[in-house]
DNA sequence: GCTCGTCTAAACCGATCGGTCTAGTATGGC
DNA sequence: GCCATACTAGACCGATCGGTTTAGACGAGC
C-alpha cells in the first residue's frame, strides 16, 4: 500500500477550493475524497468535526490571510500605499474575477446562519479597515464609510456578474472604476 | 384523507422561496416537502423532471417577471420615468435587501453550470435594457454601458453585503447612491 | 350519480450522504 | 532496531438523498 502524504495546511487549500466550486452543500465527502485525492481518513484526521470544521477552518484560514495581505497593511500603513496596494491585491487573490468569493456565497445561502459570526466579521473588518485608512489620508469619516462600503460592494457584485456572464473584463473594469471613484475624493 | 389542493404557479413561487433560502444543493425534497406543504407526489407531478425542472421552471417564472416589470419598461417607456420605476421595482422585489436575488446565487456555486444560459441571459438583459434607456435619455453608448453595468453590479453586491451584515440599512443606502450617480448624468 | 382525469399522500426504492472504524504504512526519537 | 505517534486507505454504518409507485381523494362533464 503505497501512500501520500500531506500537511494540514495542503489540505485546507485543496478542500477550500472544492468549497469555492461547489458550495458547502454541493462539496459531498465523495467529491471532496475525488478532486483533492485526501481519503476520508485524513479529512477526518484533520478535521474531526467533519464538514461544518473542514468550512469554519477555511474561513479562519481565509480570514488570516486578508488581514495579513489587507487588513493590517490599511490599518497601519501609509494610506495611499495601503489603498494602491488594496487593489492589486483584490485583483490577484481573485484571478481577475475568474475565482469567487467563498465568504460572499457562504452569506447567500443557509450556510449563512452556520458561520454567520465569520462572515459577518470578515466584510465588517474590511469596510472598517479601509474606511479608516481613508480617514487618515484625509476624507471625512461619513464619506469614507460610504465610499469603503461601495467598494467592498462593487467587489461583491462584480465577482457575481463576472461568473455569470463568463465575461473576463467585467471584474477588472469594475474595480478601475471603483478606484477612480474613490482617487477622486483623496486629492 | 383530507387533501389541499395547489395550482402549479403556487407550487412554483413556494418552492421558489425554499431555493433562495437553501440554495439549490441545500434544497432537499424532504425540505422542500416539508417548508411548502407540498407532498413528493405533488411534486413530481408539476415538475416531473424533478428538482433540476424546478429550478429551471422558477428561474424561467422569475425571468419573466423581470421581462414585465423591469426590462420591458425600460425597453419601451419613457426612459427617465423606466429608470425611476426601476430603482422602486428593485428594492420592493429584493424587499430592502432582506430577499436574495437566486439568479445571482445560482450564478456563484456549480448550478451555474447546469443553467448558465438563463443566468447569463437575465443579467445580459437587465444591462442591456438599462443601457438602452439611458442612451434614448441621452447618455453617449458608452457611458450608458458602464452606469449600466456599475448599476446591476451594486445592486447585486449589496444583496450580498446585506445579508453578510444583516445590515438592513445598507441595500438603501447603496441604491440611493447608485441612482444619485445615474441622474447626474442624466441633467 | 357514475366515470374519468387531475391531483395528493405516503410507502417505498437504490444510491449517496456525512461520519466511524479498523488495519495498516511511514517516520522521528530513543 | 524498536516503539510511539502521525497519518492514510477504504470498508462499513445508519440516515437521508432524489425519485418512483401505488392507492385513493376530489371535481368536472355527462
Amino acid at each position: 500500500m503505497t501512500r501520500t502524504v500531506f500537511e494540514k495546511s495542503d489540505a485546507i487549500t485543496l478542500v477550500a477550493e472544492v468549497f469555492r466550486e461547489l458550495g458547502y452543500e454541493g462539496a459531498s465527502m465523495s467529491n471532496i475524497t475525488a478532486r483533492t485525492k485526501l481519503s476520508k481518513g485524513s479529512l477526518y484526521h484533520f478535521f474531526p468535526g467533519g464538514k461544518e470544521e473542514m468550512a469554519a477552518e477555511i474561513m479562519a484560514n481565509i480570514d488570516a490571510w486578508f488581514v495579513d495581505e489587507m487588513f493590517k497593511p490599511l490599518e497601519e500603513d501609509e494610506p495611499h500605499v495601503a489603498i494602491a496596494g488594496m487593489w492589486q491585491t483584490t485583483d490577484a487573490y481573485f484571478r481577475s474575477g475568474r475565482r469567487i468569493c467563498l465568504i460572499g456565497a457562504f452569506a447567500l445561502d443557509e450556510t449563512r446562519d452556520r458561520f454567520a459570526g465569520a462572515i459577518r466579521g470578515y466584510f465588517y473588518r474590511w469596510i472598517e479597515a479601509l474606511s479608516g485608512a481613508l480617514t487618515r489620508a484625509g476624507v471625512k469619516t461619513g464619506e469614507a464609510n460610504a465610499l469603503a462600503e461601495e467598494a467592498v460592494v462593487g467587489i461583491q457584485g462584480a465577482l457575481i456578474l463576472a461568473r455569470a456572464l463568463g465575461d473576463d473584463g467585467i471584474f477588472g473594469r469594475t474595480l478601475q472604476k471603483l478606484r477612480e471613484q474613490m482617487e477622486a475624493r483623496l486629492r
